[in-house]
DNA sequence: ATAGCCTGTCACGTTACATCA
DNA sequence: GATGATGTAACGTGACAGGCT
């Protein structure tokens, strides 16, 4: 019996690992009804692809709605559904709602303080015609920082040498992962919007959930190491044990008379039957009594259990459509909501 | 139509700092 | 108070997609 081959490495990327996995084993892992992320990472899609728009629903929108309605209202939640990949579409598909758009341009900039934010409102929402060069410089401001971790601190921090490590409350600690809890990503006008909200600068927004990404990938990681370890822990228990199975049948047909001296009706070996559905070799005269014990039906309460020796099968427990894996005899070993 | 450039964002790995035991 | 472990904000880098010329 092959047996699936564990991570070879703590590194393992976690979209590698997962679609790695027995798409049955795949499907246990991944809550019905999930969140975009957990979606994104168990395909392994791009958390900021169509998919997240696609499984984006009037009721996960509205968190992340309620989240911003303070600063941009309405108008923002809707285009708030899509993924910041598509920002570029957001102008024209917002076209027609442009005033709303100007609205919250207006409002993301009224909040804002710091010329990152400046920056990145006319970057984000401007018909394009900002000079290049402009653009590459507030980037890399934004970027090495230099108006931007220092430049907010009113705690005296000097400007030279180590950078400062902002704390946030647990308010805008709060609001941020209610906000990734929707979802995962931000685009331009939700990070300046979120930022004016926490009084952030856009780039602490965006690197918030960068990082966030990361300690939710890594948990998943995790989890997902530890769901293959104990699944091949199992696996391996079973193969010995198959492998026991088939050492007594060999030493049963070893001790059988030749085929010529006896009728093959009354061999031993003509006494073994197969399981129908798991096709487990079982030396028994009365092969529906064996059936029935492995797989006792008409039992309404063992209607849905699944055979344990049946548990590493969980495709064939799903075809049925009648004890999923997860529920019946395996249940989740380690569950995928963590956080 | 296509190539090259620019921009924004991402994942990933790393660093530096704050907090706690 | 010093110290190591841990958590996490911030940074550096390369890759990618989309827009523009």
């Amino acid at each position: 019996m092959p047996l699936p081959s564990p991570p070879s490495s703590p590194h393992l990327r976690p979209d590698h690992l997962l679609t790695s996995l027995p798409p049955p084993l795949l499907a246990t892992m991944v809550p019905q009804g999930g969140s975009s992320l957990d979606l994104g990472l168990s395909l392994g899609l791009t958390s900021q692809g169509s998919l997240t728009s696609s499984t984006s629903s009037a009721a996960a929108l509205s968190p992340w709605a309620a989240a911003l309605s303070s600063v941009v209202g309405d108008a923002m939640a809707t285009r708030d559904a899509h993924p910041h990949h598509h920002q570029h579409h957001y102008a024209s598909a917002a076209a027609a709602s442009a005033a709303a758009l100007v609205d919250l341009d207006r409002a993301a900039m009224r909040a804002s303080t710091s010329p990152d934010s400046a920056a990145a409102l006319s970057n984000g929402a401007s018909g394009g015609d900002n000079n290049n060069s402009n653009k590459r410089d507030h980037r890399d401001l934004e970027r090495t920082g230099s108006g931007g971790v220092r430049s907010d601190e009113e705690d005296g921090a000097d400007g030279a040498g180590g950078r400062k490590k902002l704390r946030l409350s647990k308010d805008q600690a709060a609001v941020l992962e209610e906000c990734f809890k929707t979802h995962s990503t931000l685009n331009p006008k939700q990070k300046v919007a979120l930022a004016n909200r926490l009084g952030l600068r856009p780039r602490q927004v965006e690197v918030w959930f960068q990082n966030r990404r990361a300690r939710t990938k890594l948990k998943q990681t995790e989890v997902d190491c530890e769901y293959l370890k104990r699944w091949c822990e199992r696996l391996t228990d079973e193969n010995k044990r198959l492998e026991k199975e088939l050492a007594d049948l060999r030493a049963l047909k070893a001790a059988a008379p030749s085929p010529a001296a006896q009728p093959a009706s009354s061999s031993p070996a003509a006494t073994l039957t197969m399981c129908p559905s798991c096709r487990r070799v079982a030396a028994a005269a009365a092969n529906h009594h064996q059936q029935q014990q492995c797989h006792p039906k008409s039992n309404a309460a063992a209607k849905n259990v699944v055979p344990s020796h049946c548990q590493f099968f969980p495709a064939a427990v799903d075809r049925k459509g009648q004890s999923s894996w997860n529920a019946a005899a395996a249940p989740p070993l380690v569950t995928r909501e963590l956080f």
